[in-house]
RNA sequence: GCCGCGGUAGUAUAGCCUGGCCCAGUAUGCGGGCCUGUCAAGCCCGUGACCCGGGUUCAAAUCCCGGCCGCGGCGCCA
């Protein structure tokens, strides 16, 4: 007679609601397979959980011997009766009555039970399996939410969703680290932030934009943080105060996003990564950057005063603003002139400094914003001040002869908030397809 | 880009320093067998590997050179 599909139930929801004694139909993946002679338990995974089967000799002889050659991870559907269970795993258990196997798996190349099993590379280059495991599903699931909480915040506090171009021409804010592409006979370049264009956003008179999309970095880096490419939040307001403003908005994106997390997946996150962080922070200290250089020598760290953190710097304020303010994050603000993009606004009265900031998270850079530069003849001087030609930046500086606003705004790294926060040790884990300075497959 | 480390069965590792005791050990997987209440089932049997090329040596997984591939640290950045 064949099983319908069309019966199907989703396992947690037979586990909460069905009845005993009934029948139901249930399909997904063989989790394993435990066969004892004339019975064979088939533990079966869906996207929404687990349950076993019993597949019994004297109930069916025809699913008794399919369940007995089952491997793992074929796909399978079972009709079968709901049983109460004190041995079962959720109380309740399906004896089968029938059996189908849709596509029988070859033995695995990885070990999807435990992670920790196979090393990273070789479960990236077998990601579909690799996130046949719960806890690697998790990790998108988590991200997907925390995409969502953040759009949200963004519709809720009046921001426009724009949608930029990745393929750009040749003038680009850095110049460098940016990766070549033929298009048709020009030379093009993929984006490595929307910066430019959600100015223009603002400028245009959207006042607040945001967009969630790909940057794309040629940067050779061979560390647990960086990607070549990853997902970017980028926002950028305009008619600010200063960039306190732009401060006040990344808190509250990254706060609805965490807060969003813990709600919706605390007790799953807690089973499965045990260095994450289930706890919204309660304050985010703001200090300058020369208070972070005093921190750092006050704890015997050699710092270059007017220079960026060092990544090691950066790991170490976070651990000292951990133990002083009890604050897995800290914002580091007025970063010196010569660390920041020619289109950031000093601090008028110390123009060595900047009116920008880093959002840290457990010692790490989860975002980067700040006031930008909106007056022409200062935005000129300062693009020549970095070496770098206004010709080349004609479209753009033309946005600030035709009435731009005071504005500011800023980028945070998707992977980096769900890494810092799930505590996981490389950030390859929180991309689904990553990207690095070898792998381009699959 | 600079620096460091590493490539042993499907997977993860031991062995390498101090060459022979290794036709390579262990765990897991896989194949087979027994088993009607297992919980990553258990027990028994079996299967399967030294990245590629060259060199040194009586002898190379082990030492040397080259290549390929991978991992990490730094700089820089989200």
């Amino acid at each position: 007679m064949g099983i319908s599909l069309r019966s199907r139930i989703y396992i947690v929801e037979l586990l909460d609601k069905g009845e005993v004694g009934k029948e139901y139909t249930v399909a997904g993946w063989v989790d394993t397979v435990r066969a004892h002679g004339g019975i064979v338990f088939v533990v079966l995974r869906d996207r929404t959980g687990k349950i076993q089967l019993v597949v019994k000799k004297n109930v069916s002889k025809e699913a008794w011997k399919t369940a007995k050659n089952l491997t793992p991870e074929s796909v399978i559907a079972a009709r079968g009766t709901l049983v109460e269970s004190k041995a079962a795993l959720g109380g309740r258990e399906l004896v089968v009555n029938e059996l189908t196997v849709y596509s029988k798996a070859d033995a695995l190349p990885i070990d999807i039970k435990d992670h920790t099993k196979t090393i990273l590379a070789k479960r990236l280059d077998w990601r579909f399996l690799d996130l046949r495991n719960p806890r690697n599903f998790l990790i998108f699931l988590i991200e997907a939410e925390m995409v969502r909480a953040a759009r949200e915040w963004f519709y809720e506090h009046g921001f426009v969703e724009i949608f930029t171009s990745k393929i750009v021409g040749a003038a680009t804010e850095g110049g460098a680290e940016v990766f070549s592409i033929v298009y048709f006979d020009k030379p093009a370049f993929l984006a490595q932030s929307p910066q430019l264009y959600k100015q223009m956003g603002v400028i245009a008179g959207f006042e607040r934009v945001f967009e969630i999309g790909p940057a794309f970095r040629a940067e050779p880096h061979h560390t647990t943080r960086h990607l070549t490419e990853y997902t970017s939040l980028d926002l950028e307001m305009g008619f600010i105060d200063g960039f306190e403003d732009v401060m006040d908005a990344v808190e509250g994106v990254v706060r609805a996003m965490i807060r969003r997390v813990i709600s919706t997946f605390g007790s799953r996150i807690k089973e499965c990564f045990p260095d994450a962080i289930l706890e919204e922070p309660k304050e985010i200290p703001r200090i300058t950057i020369r208070e972070a250089y005093k921190l750092l020598e006050s704890a015997g760290i050699d710092v270059e005063w007017g220079e960026d953190l060092s990544s090691e710097g950066e790991r170490k304020l976070g651990e000292i603003i951990e133990r002083e303010y009890g604050s897995p994050m800290v914002f580091v603000t007025e970063y010196p002139w010569r660390a920041r993009p020619f289109y950031t606004m000093k601090k008028s009265d110390d123009p060595e400094w900047t009116l920008s900031f880093d959002l840290l998270f457990r010692g790490l850079e989860i975002a980067t914003g700040g006031q930008r530069e909106h007056r022409y003849e200062v935005l000129v001087k300062q693009i020549e001040e970095k070496g770098l030609n206004p010709k080349n930046f004609e479209w753009y500086l033309n946005m600030f002869r035709f009435g731009a606003p005071p504005h500011g705004g800023a980028g945070i790294g998707l992977e980096r908030v769900a890494m810092q926060l799930l505590g996981l040790g490389n950030i390859r884990e929180a991309r689904l397809l990553p990207r690095d300075p070898e792998r381009l497959t699959p």
